[in-house]
DNA sequence: GTAACTGCAAAATATTTGCATCCTT
DNA sequence: AAGGATGCAAATATTTTGCAGTTAC
């Protein structure tokens, strides 16, 4: 596991340091999306908070994560799948929002269905953010 | 018009005063959505920067706007329908921002697709937006 | 007149930037 | 060894809170 986290990192042009591999393992553990503060605590706080922010940073810029708009406005933050790449994202999937736990849940596998735009309006990416209650608040 | 707005206001149990008559106008006029930060512009400021936060808190908590999802987790709201009412949310429609000049539309008459979820998953509320090319900047 | 709203000050929180030091390659 | 990454300090931006004065009803 490790020596994967090691070459996601390399596979990106990155180097390959303790805080990067930890925050990248981190999403990989988690089944849900991530948020700054989740990052901070589930390190014991070990990393700078502003080595957070450019490492999330970085890793949005790569293509290894993506941030998820939220109706609170939080930022949250999560894998993408394999197929993004730098620049250009592909994060036509669902997310869902727990309203209860509080959980965001990227449902990779649910696709986006087209939507009927008003003539004129070109859709390049299109994000879907459910809420209601998740399978373990039920 | 100006009646209008005092009306709305007053259907809300909200006294009508000058700062919430002329933001509530200001999304009236505006067929997109609006920012904290383009209020105060729209405003020349002659409002107080907390009293904006809390008009639009308010606002929202009424039932008189909704909060819009952004990629970029910028904050966002837009006037709801008339449907809207306090606790009770239709926000189901679909957000258009454009990737060229920034606006974000609300397409109230295009509805959101039923999404298919996986078995536990029992979704409240369903937001879409899509980003791309507005009808102006093509 | 009273309750609610506003503006100011200030606190709390979140994010960004500069720079010296340290680590990866 | 060299370039990039980190951590600290501090600047900047954003949001919240308390309170006194003002306004709507």
């Amino acid at each position: 596991m490790k020596n994967d986290i090691a070459e996601i990192l390399k596979r990106n042009q990155l180097s390959v340091t303790e805080s990067r591999a930890k925050i990248l393992e981190l999403f990989h553990e988690s089944r849900s999306a991530l948020a700054h503060a989740d990052i901070e605590n589930k390190t014991d706080e070990s990393y700078d908070r502003v080595t957070i922010y450019r490492t999330l940073q970085t890793f949005v810029e790569k293509g290894i994560i993506h941030t998820i708009p939220t109706a609170d406005n939080s930022v949250l933050y999560a894998l993408c799948k394999d197929e993004c790449t730098q620049g250009k994202h592909n994060d036509n999937h669902v997310h869902f929002i727990c309203d209860i736990c509080g959980t965001t849940y990227c449902l990779d596998h649910i696709t986006v269905p087209e939507i009927n735009l008003p003539k004129g309006f070109t859709p390049h990416c299109t994000d879907v953010v459910a809420s209601g209650i998740c399978k373990n608040c039920k």
